[in-house]
DNA sequence: AATAACTTTCTTTTT
DNA sequence: GAAAGTTATT
C-alpha cells in the first residue's frame, strides 16, 4: 500500500491547475505526503488534498464520492486496501473485528437514539424518576454529550449541578451497564469503545497505526472530542494527518462538534503546514458577497478572504409571502418559470429550510404544480416504525441480549404480554442479575399467571426457533418467514388502510434490501452485518438518484452539496434563527453559519423568502422577517419587483425615529396567535395545567421576588443565579447564570422560573 | 389486556 | 396537527 499525494476533485489536471494557483509554500504543503497538514477550505473551493489511507468523512455520500475519485486516481484494485468512510461506520467495522478484546461479541447491536431512550425509560422506572418531569430525551442528550467529551459516569456525578444533570448522573452508570449487558453500543460508543480499546490494548493501537500510516479527515470543523482523540491516537506514530475544514461552516455544535479542534490544530501539531483555499469555483460574485456579509457578523473565526473568477451574476432575490402556503406557491412558480424560460432542469433546484416540518407546505405546492421532487431526511426509510419493528426482531434473533429490541417487539403485534407481565419479567431479570432474555429462558421460575406464561412461552419458542436458523438459512428468507409468523403482516393488513398498505410495501422493500445485501456480499454478508450497517444509514446517504427532481432538505443536510438555483425558505424570527437560539450569542452564531452554508450552496441564483404568517402549533401565527435579512449586504439583493431591499432603518423610520432592536422582540412570537382560537381560549381560562399556573404565579405575584442574587430553577437549564433584571411588565427579563450552561437572558413571562431563595 | 376515544404537549438541526 | 399519554369501555 502506498500513500499518494494529491490530486483531487473531478480530474487531476484540475487539481494541477489549482495547485499552480497557490503560493510556493502552499504548493509544497499540498504536495507533501508526510507530516501534518491542515487545509482551510471555503465553500465551493476545489479541495486539493492528499488522499490517504484512512479517510474519514461525515456522510456516506461524501465517502462514496471520495471513493469514486480515489478509484479513478489509483485504480479500483489498490483502492480496495483503503478504509474510506464515515467515522461511525469505520469504527463500527473496527469494533466488529476487535469486539472480543472488549468483552462484546461481534454481533453487538447498534442503538439509535430511540433505543437509547427506551433503555433510559426502563431505568427511570427502576430509579423512580418521573419521565414527565425529566424527559428521557433530555437525559439521553446529557449523557451523550458527556460521553462525547470522554467524561466518565463518576466524573459526571461529581460535576452534576442541576436537577436534570443529577438525574442524568444517577442513570449514566446503570445505562452503561445496561448497554454492555445487552451487548449493544449506542452511537457514542462507536467512537468511545475504540478509544478504550486503544488504551487497554496498545498493541491493537499499534496495528492500526501501521495499517493507517496516513490519515485524512474531511469536515474537520465538525469533529467532536472523541473523534479528535481517535485521530490523535491513530496519527501519533507517523504524524501524517491531513485535515480539511472550514470553521465558518461548523453547524453541528449541538451534537458535540468542537470548532476548537480546527482552531487549535496548529497548536496540537506545531510543524503543520497550513493551506488556505480561498478561491470559490461555485458561486457568482453577488452570491459570494452576500455570503461574506452574513459571516462577517460572527466574532470567532479563522481569517479567510474568499474570491471568485465567476460572473457577477444576478441579484439575490427576496420573496415576501403572506403565509407559508403563499411562500410555497411563489417558490413553485419561480421554479416553473426558470424551468420553462431559462431551461433549468428540475434537478438544478434545491429548496432549503431550517426544520423538517417546513417541507409539508412546499411538497403540497410542488405536487399541485406537478413538479417532481424528493425530500431528503426527515423520516427516512430506516426510521419508519414498521421498519424498526422488523429490524428489532432481527436484532433479537442475532443478539438475544438486545434489551431495547426485546422491549420493542415483545408485545408487538399484541400477543397478550402486557405492561404488567413485562414488568414482572424485567424485575425478575434485575433481581437475578440476568438479561431479559435469560429471564425469559427461565420463564418457569418467574411465577407468572398461567395465561401470561403461555403467551411468553410462545414468544420464546418463536424467537429461539429463528435464532437457531439464523446461521444457516438465507437472511432474507428468514426475515420473510418471521414477519409472517410474528404476525406483522397480519397486523398491517388488518388496518386495511392506504397507510397500512404503504407500510406493508416498506416491509417488502426491507426484505429486498436484505436479499440484495446478502447477494452483494456473498458468504460474508451475514444478517448481523446487515443490521449494523443499516443502523448507520441515513436517508440523505442512500437517496442516490439521477431522476430529474427538485430537492427539498434542511440546510444541515445540504452541506457539501451545490445547485444552480437555491431557495432558502422561512427567514423569520423564531424560525430562522430559531427562538431558542437567539438568547445565546453562541447559538445565534451557529444559526448564522447555517444561513451561510445554505446561501453558499447556490451557483447561479439564490432566492430568500419569508412568510408573514405561518401555521404552527395547529394555529395561524404571525411573525416578522428574520434579523439575518438586515445583516445582509443590501446592494446584492432585490425584491421580486426589482425594488431595492428595505433595510431595518428604512422599515422602522415611520415609527418616529425609534431605533428597533430584535432583543425587544419576543423570541417566541410564534406563540402569539393572530386571533385567539376559541377552543384554546376556553380551556386556558379553566386550565388546571400545573406549568401554566406556576408560570402565572411567578409572573403575577412572584415578579417582585425575582431580584438579582436570588437562586431560581428553570425546567431546561436547571438551577441558576439571577445576575440582573431589565424591562418592566410583560417585558421583564432576567439575566441568569446557569451552572454548566452559561449566562442566559430570559423573559419571565416565558421562563417558568421557580424561586429557590 | 386490548381497543377506542379523548386530552395534552410539543417541535431544531443528526451520526 | 402529530405523537404520546390518559381514560373509559369491552
Amino acid at each position: 500500500m502506498r500513500q499518494f499525494a494529491l490530486p483531487l476533485d473531478e480530474n487531476p489536471s484540475d487539481a494541477e491547475s489549482i495547485i499552480q494557483g497557490l503560493n510556493p509554500a502552499q504548493q509544497e504543503a499540498v504536495r507533501a505526503t508526510d507530516g501534518p497538514v491542515m487545509i482551510i477550505a471555503g465553500p465551493g473551493s476545489r479541495k486539493a488534498r492528499p488522499y490517504q489511507i484512512l479517510a474519514l468523512t461525515f456522510t456516506n455520500k461524501a465517502a462514496r464520492e471520495m471513493k469514486v475519485r480515489v478509484e479513478k486516481l489509483i485504480g479500483a484494485e489498490e483502492a480496495k486496501g483503503m478504509w474510506l468512510g464515515t467515522f461511525h461506520a469505520t469504527f463500527a467495522r473496527l469494533l466488529r473485528r476487535e469486539a472480543d478484546n472488549l468483552g462484546y461479541t461481534s454481533d453487538f447491536s447498534i442503538y439509535d437514539t430511540d433505543d437509547s431512550e427506551r433503555m433510559l425509560r426502563g431505568l427511570m422506572e427502576r430509579y423512580h424518576i418521573d419521565p414527565k418531569q425529566f424527559r428521557p430525551r433530555a437525559i439521553r442528550n446529557l449523557i451523550s454529550s458527556a460521553k462525547n467529551q470522554l467524561v466518565t459516569p463518576n466524573d459526571y456525578a461529581r460535576m452534576a449541578a442541576t436537577p436534570v444533570q443529577e438525574r442524568a448522573a444517577t442513570l449514566f452508570g446503570p445505562y452503561e451497564q445496561a448497554l454492555r449487558k445487552a451487548n449493544a453500543m449506542d452511537f457514542d460508543d462507536l467512537l468511545l469503545k475504540p478509544i478504550d480499546l486503544f488504551m487497554q490494548h496498545p498493541t491493537v493501537l499499534q496495528k492500526y497505526q501501521e495499517r493507517w500510516s496516513y490519515l485524512h479527515i474531511d469536515e474537520y470543523q465538525d469533529t467532536n472530542h472523541a473523534q479528535y482523540t481517535l485521530a490523535k491516537k491513530l496519527a501519533a506514530r507517523h504524524k501524517n494527518l491531513c485535515v480539511v475544514g472550514d470553521d465558518a461552516q461548523s453547524i453541528y455544535a449541538f451534537r458535540g462538534a468542537d470548532i476548537g479542534n480546527i482552531l487549535s490544530f496548529q497548536r496540537d501539531y506545531p510543524n503543520a503546514s497550513v493551506v488556505r483555499l480561498e478561491q470559490n469555483y461555485r458561486s457568482t460574485k453577488k452570491i459570494l458577497r452576500l455570503a461574506d456579509s452574513i459571516i462577517k457578523k460572527n466574532q470567532d473565526q479563522l481569517e479567510k478572504d474568499l474570491w471568485t473568477d465567476n460572473h457577477e451574476g444576478e441579484h439575490v432575490v427576496l420573496m415576501e409571502a403572506l403565509s407559508e402556503k403563499d411562500e410555497a406557491q411563489k417558490i413553485e412558480r419561480t421554479i416553473r418559470d426558470l424551468n420553462v424560460r431559462a431551461g433549468y432542469g428540475y434537478r438544478d433546484f434545491a429548496v432549503l429550510y431550517r426544520t423538517n416540518a417546513q417541507s409539508r407546505s412546499l411538497e403540497d405546492a410542488l405536487r399541485r404544480g406537478n413538479i417532481p421532487y424528493r425530500v431528503i431526511g426527515g423520516q427516512s426509510f430506516y426510521q419508519r416504525k414498521e421498519i424498526k419493528d422488523v429490524l428489532a426482531y432481527l436484532r433479537l434473533i442475532v443478539n438475544p441480549s438486545d434489551a431495547a429490541g426485546l422491549r420493542r417487539v415483545i408485545n408487538y403485534p399484541t400477543r397478550g404480554i402486557g405492561n404488567k407481565t413485562q414488568e414482572t419479567i424485567f424485575d425478575f431479570a434485575q433481581r437475578e442479575g440476568l438479561t431479559a432474555w435469560q429471564a425469559i429462558e427461565r420463564l418457569e421460575d418467574i411465577g407468572l399467571p398461567g395465561r401470561a406464561t403461555h403467551a411468553v412461552e410462545k414468544f420464546r419458542f418463536m424467537i429461539a426457533k429463528y435464532a437457531a436458523k439464523s446461521t444457516s438459512a438465507p437472511a432474507d428468507e428468514l426475515a420473510r418467514e418471521l414477519i409472517i409468523e410474528a404476525g406483522i403482516l397480519g397486523d398491517l393488513r388488518k388496518e386495511n388502510t392506504q397507510e397500512g398498505l404503504m407500510r406493508w410495501e416498506n416491509v417488502q422493500e426491507l426484505i429486498s434490501a436484505i436479499a440484495e445485501f446478502a447477494a452483494a456480499s456473498g458468504e460474508s454478508g451475514t444478517l448481523s452485518m446487515f443490521l449494523q450497517e443499516v443502523s448507520l444509514l441515513t436517508d440523505a446517504d442512500n437517496d442516490y438518484d439521477d431522476n430529474n427532481r427538485v430537492t427539498l432538505m434542511t440546510m444541515h443536510a445540504s452541506k457539501g452539496l451545490e445547485f444552480p438555483v437555491v431557495f432558502v425558505a422561512g427567514l423569520e424570527e423564531g424560525l430562522f434563527p430559531l427562538a431558542q437560539s437567539v438568547q445565546d450569542p453562541k447559538e445565534l452564531e451557529e444559526e448564522r453559519r447555517l444561513f451561510y452554508v445554505g446561501a453558499t450552496r447556490a451557483e447561479q441564483h439564490l432566492y430568500l423568502s419569508y412568510a408573514r404568517s405561518r401555521f404552527r402549533y395547529g394555529e395561524q401565527q404571525s411573525g416578522i422577517r428574520s434579523r439575518f435579512l438586515d445583516e445582509v449586504d443590501p446592494e446584492v439583493v432585490r425584491m421580486e419587483s426589482g425594488a431595492a431591499l428595505k433595510t431595518k432603518s428604512d422599515r422602522f423610520k415611520t415609527k418616529g425615529g425609534h431605533s428597533f432592536s430584535y432583543d425587544r422582540v419576543d423570541p417566541h412570537y410564534y406563540r402569539t396567535s393572530l386571533r385567539p382560537s376559541t377552543t384554546r381560549g376556553r380551556t386556558r381560562t379553566v386550565s388546571t395545567n400545573k406549568a401554566e399556573n406556576e408560570r402565572r404565579l411567578v409572573y403575577d405575584e412572584g415578579e417582585g421576588e425575582i431580584v438579582p442574587g436570588i437562586r431560581v430553577e428553570h425546567a431546561q437549564f436547571g438551577e441558576g443565579k439571577v445576575l440582573s433584571m431589565e424591562g418592566r411588565g410583560e417585558q421583564t427579563k432576567a439575566v441568569i447564570f446557569f451552572e454548566g450552561v452559561g449566562q442566559k437572558k430570559l423573559m419571565l413571562r416565558f421562563a417558568r422560573l421557580q424561586v429557590l431563595g
